[in-house]
DNA sequence: TGATTTTTTTAGATTTGCCTAAAATTTATT
DNA sequence: AATAAATTTTAGGCAAATCTAAAAAAATCA
């Protein structure tokens, strides 16, 4: 009945989590601009995540997750990502609609429901914006990915994930008929502007500004 | 961003609109005992909602939902019930174990959400205990229910609800094949013990309990 | 190294939703 | 009608999560 962990903490150890592996060490001011609050704030919920164990904190110095904090996260976490699969491969919702309703549901509390929403999706690996999603146990997937910029010429490589959830994003590469899985080898590089020239089987080249190259990920699929 | 209403409000709105709808009108002291809580909690919030326009009220009178307030409280049931429905027949969750769930889906804000869950299940009109689900104007269908104690002799007639959730109804309606949608005609009442006894077709009579009587609704289907 | 800037924490308030105890009001009973 | 009982509201407080302003500590720079 009365929750483990309230929803602002959830937020606070998610996002730790997120920039404790983005950037190697999480701020009190980088929490702060993130969760959209202030310093003080900030400070003030550490306090409490330390009394709860899910926080190593001593004031002035670095913190970090204790490793129950860690599993904790990845329990959020797996919960965003598959109800973000839900809403686009059941729902049919456009996959730059789906996180604000995500942050949401990731806090509904029922283990039950978690895994069978699982077993309903299949045990998706990825969720639609091609980041992992973990399994019961916390373990998730290695994604071998390239920014599509290093991508060497002629590899056979699928688009697994994007950086920035834009609609603008979206728009374009709706234009491009580039999805995730999408399939594609680089053929040109110019040194101009950076673009790069790649073609997608049946289709004629398409040209990939610098912009957007940095935003899409893939891994190589064949040499 | 910030929701229009607090999970808190939202559940004092539902449960007034519940108990306006079963006694025709509602005091502090019920919804204290529904809602866990004191008495001087629901003055509190009973305020707020009056300045919120959800709810009539002054100090000593009877109380009851604006308009507004009736018309939220039913976007609140239809929520409930869409989720109630989705977690039996999509993720084949009991119906006994639906509903703390659905208490916290409730809750999620997205228009959209409710109307692609909506569609996605192909409308159902009513929820996995025989309550009819709100369609998105608030209307919801009529059940001609009758308690299965006063089902004349011989009446075609098909389950349509159940008074009580619990893990004991639901298994002894296992045992007897009874479930919402099962078609029964009464054949016996017997005066001792006030129990009767149903026939479903292809299978021998059962004999239903007094106290089992009353917790089940039927509709008639034929004459 | 000493001064300045930036980051982080503390101090003191505010809002929401709840509590207990006591007062006010309504309803029921003699 | 007067008294007793039940219901409802007020008064005053508490915990969670936030805020602003000010103090403390750390990092940077001259
Ligand atoms: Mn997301
Ligand atoms: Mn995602
Ligand atoms: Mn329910
Ligand atoms: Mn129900």
């Amino acid at each position: 009945m009365t929750p483990n962990l309230t929803q602002a903490e959830e937020n606070y150890i998610k996002n730790i989590y997120h920039l404790q592996q983005a950037s190697g060490s999480v701020t009190t001011n980088d929490l702060a601009a993130i969760l959209q609050t202030k310093p003080a704030s900030v400070t003030d919920m550490l306090k409490k995540l330390k009394t709860k164990k899910l926080l190593q904190y001593e004031p002035y110095k670095e913190f970090c997750l204790t490793l129950y904090g860690r599993k904790t996260a990845l329990m959020i976490i797996r919960k965003h990502r598959l109800w973000e699969y839900f809403l686009v491969h059941t729902l049919r919702f456009e996959w730059d609609e789906v996180h604000e309703v995500a942050e949401q549901l990731e806090h509904v509390e029922s283990k039950k429901l978690v895994e069978k929403l699982d077993a309903f999706l299949d045990f998706p690996r990825f969720d639609p914006h091609g980041d992992p999603i973990p399994d019961s146990n916390g373990k998730m997937s290695i994604q071998h990915e390239v920014n599509l910029i290093n991508l060497p010429f002629n590899k056979q490589a699928e688009v697994t994930s994007v950086r920035s959830q834009s609609t603008e994003l979206l728009e374009l590469l709706k234009h491009k008929n580039i999805n995730i899985g999408t399939k594609l080898e680089v053929k040109k590089k110019f040194d101009f502007d950076n673009s790069i020239e790649v073609k997608m089987k049946n289709l004629s080249p398409v040209t990939i500004s610098e912009q957007l190259a940095k935003a899409l990920f893939v891994r190589v699929v064949a040499s």
